[in-house]
DNA sequence: AGGCTCGATGAAGAAATGATGAACGGGCGA
DNA sequence: TCGCCCGTTCATCATTTCTTCATCGAGCCT
């Protein structure tokens, strides 16, 4: 998941990415509003952590110019006081959280981990598919309620999959999501497929029944129907 | 997506059109200004890369023009330099967005993404005539609420058929679009016709009632009676 | 109706795409 | 510092898809 943070103070953006990170997300860091607005609108990110207090341009209006854009991604805002006011103006912008500074680490992944269910429609902190089952909380991976240990990697990849069940996922977009603005689409030769093949060697993915390949699009994962 | 390049440099023409086309766009190229100006008030365009330079017209007579003539598609210009003074010009003249050369395809790419982005909202991205529905995000097409499995060639074929509803197509356009410009309509035996033909047998196509020939000139999809 | 052209079709070779096994190299912890 | 794990790259194999070709059939014009 790529999660785009815009904070003037570098120690803190640094360390809120340090923690993402260690979650397996995949960060960037913006200095500026203007910076920030820059990349929401070019690159597609699953959910932005936004302070208040910026530089250039406030994180009010980021915000504004992002929803003016249509852009729905989920955002979680940063406040330095507890201002009620402040939180009932960025509430009507179309924020989707608060939280207050200073904040614990746990707070804070607490509340990305609940707006990233709630974006997609989901009360449980698990994406669930056949027999297997991610939980987002733990990071962890059952198969038949065996737990499955997967690589990084791995683990964003079908994680990626299982949000975007049903729907055809192409190399393209699963790189972008997944590698982030790190990621040149001519260099990565393609270690996607061979990502893919060993996530379906640990899922006993016999024979793409689990992950389906889209022949010429991409990979997808079915729900539903056996 | 419909994008037309508009640029005099073959060779950056080409490498833009061939990144583009990877990403699953259909791309047209135009190689002067006259040429441009004369597609883009024949064609329906989704967005226009427009490079300042090119004999002819150069690229603010051609966004002039189009704006005269009351087309909205998003232009993204391309310029030499970084010349301010040209910069500003553009975007009076109803330019989007703005590229210096030398630029990198990510970045190409991501600006892109954001222009279509904008006008995508209002554009649904399903395509739908009679029982038949194709959707340009996931690229899959369903007949009867049943998922029906298209090779690459195929889905293109169908989507600019769809997308020319009730217009007959001719060979010569429908390879344009779909093979773009590496094509060479000497060499093309019938290979149109074959993928005419194996559509028409996975959509269950049985009397020509749905994928029509029109003899002499090409095919075409119809809407409105069964 | 006859001749002619254009389109339809089935099959086979060529090309593209994905799958796989293995090896290299960097980063991290012991 | 060494060794291990992970991510990436590379070479090769397997499968699907694209293109070509030869032939058949249908529509159009005179």
């Amino acid at each position: 998941m790529r999660v785009l943070i815009v904070d003037d103070e570098p120690e803190l953006a640094a360390q809120i990415a340090q923690t993402l990170r260690q979650q397996r997300y995949t960060v960037e860091i913006a200095g500026d509003g203007a910076a920030a607005a820059e990349l929401i609108c070019t690159e597609p990110y699953d959910l932005i952590v936004l302070d208040i207090m910026l530089p250039e341009k406030d994180g009010f209006a980021v915000l504004a110019e992002l929803r003016a854009e249509g852009i729905a991604t989920p955002v979680l805002m940063l406040t330095a006081k507890g201002e009620v006011a402040n939180r009932v103006k960025g509430l009507d912008l179309g924020a989707d959280d608060y939280l207050h500074k200073p904040f614990s680490m746990a707070e804070l992944l607490a509340r990305i981990r609940a707006l990233l269910r709630r974006s997609h429609d989901k009360a449980s902190p698990y994406l669930a598919v056949g027999s297997i089952r991610l939980d987002t909380n733990t990071r962890g991976v059952t198969l038949d309620n065996e737990p499955v240990v997967l690589t990084p990697k791995e683990f964003s990849v079908l994680e990626f999959l299982l949000y975007n069940c049903n729907r055809a996922v192409s190399r393209f977009n699963l790189a972008e999501h997944v590698w982030g603005e790190a990621f040149d689409p001519f260099t990565m030769s393609n270690n996607i497929d061979v990502h893919i093949k060993n996530l379906r060697k640990k899922l006993d993915d016999q024979a793409g029944r689990i992950i389906v390949t889209v022949r010429g699009v991409g990979y997808m994962i079915r729900d539903g129907q056996a």
